[in-house]
DNA sequence: TACCTGCTATACATTTATGCATGAACACGA
DNA sequence: TCGTGTTCATGCATAAATGTATAGCAGGTA
């Protein structure tokens, strides 16, 4: 049962995955390429098994060090949550603390909470994530989280915020060229700002809204933050925000009544951390700025 | 944030931990005193925080250790599930799987389930867990769980198997002795079998069974196998599993109408193995298994 | 073709970590 | 009170892991 293979191995057998190379892995891990080789080359015996094919421009992972992967990395959060913990022990709120949000929020909307929050503890760091995918927090891959759905795991502390409500906008001066649309058909002749690959926001759309369909997106792209510039610029109509929007006087909202999507916004964190100070204090904090931001 | 700490000094502290001294983790990792103490010594330095108060009879964690312990904790099972996982490449069904189950379930009912399962997959490895504590599946602590609960976490493929019917058990020659109960009130004349520490269940058949108490109990113990062995053993009125009874003449059951609890049974795995042959194979096994125990 | 850049693999020197032996401090029991 | 069995800490020799340097191969580019 207790085995004898060195953690380290797994260490650097992630930095292969990752790089795709023992040099790669090497410089990325700050040891040479001969002894990442070596630990690879251990770790295939220790296992048992082949988990990369060698070749000249680099390391192909096989099958079997894909499934492995998920292992290695569920390590490699731990480990960077055990460091988190440990730099949070003292008096009063300090150490890192890792938040995961989307990339609109993180952009438009986190920096001041942060800001205050920072400058009320000035021994506190904060890591923020940017990232569309759902941060498993089960697996310590951030220490809270700001979710648009709601989190349907136990083992969690989960505070409601409340839904944002998303509706098309577009800069006055563009309407005032292309005219407004009135109607949803009307949207056709617009440079429409949309998703590129059809995700589920967008079934949720064209289920709700008669007559909307993915065509009509001239203008196309899976970032948000993009469409966000786009709808700035004067690009055309798109999905934003409804508080963003409002905060800038050159953005109006189009066909209100057809297209209003509510997102329930979430923070969530695991129970465990309820009594850690540092995860605490930016939980309340976060609360605090996106309830500010959806009233 | 790519920290330089060192996985092999989280191994050694836990170590540690577990042991209570240097010199006991050095003997659990194959490794010498000296070279734990210098783990320690640089964990500590790395992580800029005391770990342990030193003494000549061992080493007390502090309690930043002990807020650390459940970190190191995940990285050790999910080494060792990665391990599993390695261990079952290869055709057909092989490897080692993890089950976890009540201790109960684990001696009276898995046996000849396992047994069976063996038979046909020979290079099959089976490690079983028995405990009370929910051996929780995200952690990878177990890759299946035989829990006597619904699961209320997403990311698992559960199958509910059924309820198991817990009563009120005693052998006929000590009922013979001492004269069958008829109502609740005459069981305080009696040799009850129970919990040591007041559990859930305990509270649960207070509410459900009036005036039931914890002090009927005269004998007590927390172990299950040892409340089923007093039972067949003579000593007393205690609860059983009804189909663990019924298998043996010499029990018989008591007050039937008034005790009847029903066991909720699941059968869980982690929804990442579903794909996992030896996952897979044991789980369906368990399922039935477990069905025709239940039927 | 020749050259550059990336990669892996190997041979050898060196640093690093480990093990061994020992000493000192404490707890427990005769 | 004195031995016995723990423990942790330290100095030193050794083994083990690492780094350095280099060779060899593949792919792209002038």
């Amino acid at each position: 049962m207790n085995t004898t293979i060195g953690w380290e191995f797994y260490r650097s057998f992630l930095g292969v995955l990752k790089e795709g190379s023992l040099s790669g892995a090497a410089r990325a891990l700050g040891i040479t390429q001969p002894t990442a080789g070596r630990h690879i080359a251990a770790l295939e015996q220790a296992l048992g098994v082949a988990l990369f094919t060698r070749s000249q421009v680099g390391l192909m992972p096989t099958e079997i060090a894909l499934a492995l992967r998920p292992y290695a990395e569920a390590m490699e959060s731990t480990a960077a949550s055990l460091e988190r913990t440990a730099s949070s022990h003292g008096e009063g709120v300090r150490g890192v603390v890792r938040v995961s949000a989307s990339d609109v929020i993180g952009v438009e909307v986190l920096p001041p909470v942060i800001a205050r929050l920072r400058d009320r503890h000035p021994d506190l760091k904060v890591e923020l994530v940017l990232t569309d995918r759902i941060h498993d927090l089960l697996r310590r891959e951030a220490d809270i989280a700001v979710r648009m759905m709601r989190p349907d795991q136990g083992q969690l502390v989960a505070r409601r915020i409340g839904q944002i409500e998303l509706g098309l906008h577009a800069r006055k001066d563009y309407l005032a060229r292309h005219g407004e649309p009135r109607t949803v058909a009307e949207l056709a002749s617009h440079s429409v700002i949309g998703y590129d690959q059809p995700s589920a926001f967008v079934r949720k759309t064209e289920k709700s809204v008669h007559g909307f369909s993915r065509d009509m997106f001239s203008l196309r792209t899976d970032n948000n933050l993009a469409q966000l510039a786009l709808i700035r610029g004067g690009a055309g109509i798109g999905f934003c925000q409804v508080p963003i929007a409002r905060r800038d006087d050159s953005l109006a909202r189009v066909l209100a009544r057809k297209f209003s999507l509510q997102l329930e916004t979430w923070v969530t964190m695991h129970e465990d951390l309820r009594n850690s100070p540092r995860c605490r204090t930016t939980f309340d904090a976060l609360v605090e700025g996106l309830q500010q931001y959806v009233a």
